[in-house]
DNA sequence: CGTTTTTATTTGTCTGACATTTAAAAGTCT
DNA sequence: AGACTTTTAAATGTCAGACAAATAAAAACG
């Protein structure tokens, strides 16, 4: 690990970049312990303060742990699921809120990742599964739920299906797709109608699962993509004449 | 933007998670010019390194980018999709590389995300799009081409497939899936009659996409699926029984 | 031998300082 | 007056040294 001194500025970016790619490239290993920060001081022939913006950068992405005391120290992290999972569904939320991305495209993106699960999730739903589907329907038809609620129901809804491909590299994948979407969704204020339409293309989405009917899965989902991009595209002109 | 002083560590982290959110919500948006690290300093009432500890995490997340001098500063960065596209890929290398993933497992969630583009692609697709995958179809029937090259030009021609859907949202989301698939692929020696194979296959996809034919092309990225699988599952058995 | 105390190590934080970069302000010459 | 040069101020980048707090091992003690 060596960092180039004539390079000005930013040096605490060259010494994570050469961490960073130390535990890409193997020379780390996971819960291998780093060098004390005061030795990492001493190898890149900077200060302390330095290191530890260094090190503050690679922790931003649970790429490692710091724990105190006298056998504490820096620790190369196991990335796992639940960290990328948050690191995804953040950076998703905000290249959205962020860049001028049409409501179409991302629910167009959503949908087709959605229906890529259906198949998979009707082959090998678990029971558990199909029950927190089911029970996230009679919540969503619950009279007097906020907005909130139901988007987040939704959201809950949505998670289960595509957890029931029972691939987690795909669940991964998909949280961003998924939750990243709710923010957006809240910009349509659902009316009941709509509530029912929704909850009837969910409890078909249920049914599919339940009977392994994979076109029934798809068809559905091809259904509420639909349905939820006319909503989107009511509520947009409903602003445009307002009267 | 407040802190609680009680807590006793990581005032960086809670300093970084306030701003992050203030972002998030908002309250700061893009280009905006944060306050002097001297001025953070004292509005959370800490000192100037932590400040920069905080800064640095989320300079490791581009959700902020520093410059120096008189009007310099910490700005909100606006995430390009470039951005996202690269950071998905390194966190989807390393959750592959550092948690015991099954090829078959990471296999069959690509499979399954790209077959989502396929429909779209075919609709979509521009013939510059198409050019890229004919000229990848013909660099990878090159004799004498490295591994590590007919990996690259793979991943080029499906790059090319996903971004045929002409969905930014989509070809961010897939990034991660297509590329972080790579350093596995490289544990495969591709044999020329494999390569083959896949060139046969990867015809298939691209006549498909010229004629609009998603069928076509989703069926042969299943036939893809199950020779990428069968591949593996060969080497594997190699290994076990040498002689 | 078990419990308590001490000690050493390491991260977390603070203070104060200097270097470097950068753009605006001030000054100077034509 | 206008164009060029110099100065200055503000900000980040870096450093050095110090102390606080946590933690586990070592030492002391009963």
């Amino acid at each position: 690990m060596k960092i180039d001194p004539q390079k000005p500025a930013d040096l605490s970016a060259q010494i994570a970049q050469a961490i960073r790619d130390a535990i890409v490239s193997g020379q780390l290993i996971v819960d291998e312990r780093l060098p004390s920060e005061a030795e990492l001081a001493d190898q890149f022939q900077v200060s302390r303060p330095t290191v530890r913006e260094a090190l503050k950068r690679l922790a931003a992405q649970s790429l490692i742990r710091t724990q105190r005391g006298a056998t504490g120290g820096a620790f190369v992290n196991r990335l796992s699921f639940e960290d990328a999972y948050s690191q995804q569904i953040t950076t998703s939320t905000l290249l959205l809120s962020m860049n001028t991305v049409s409501f179409d495209t991302a629910c167009e993106a959503r949908y087709a990742l959605e229906r890529a699960c259906a198949r998979l999730s009707a082959q090998r739903r678990t029971a558990d599964q199909l029950a927190t589907m089911r029970a996230e329907i009679f919540r969503q038809a619950q009279p007097g739920l906020t907005d909130e609620a139901f988007c987040a129901s939704d959201v809950a809804f949505h998670r289960a299906l595509v957890d029931g491909a029972g691939n987690p590299v795909l669940s991964y994948q998909l949280a961003g797709a998924v939750e990243a979407m709710q923010p957006l969704m809240n910009m349509i204020t659902f009316t009941a109608r709509s509530r029912e339409e929704i909850i009837s293309l969910h409890s078909q989405i249920a049914d599919g699962l339940e009977n392994g009917d994979a076109d029934v899965v798809e068809e559905s989902l091809v259904k509420l993509e639909k349905y939820t991009r006319k909503l989107a595209h009511d509520v947009a002109e409903q602003r445009r004449k307002p009267a």
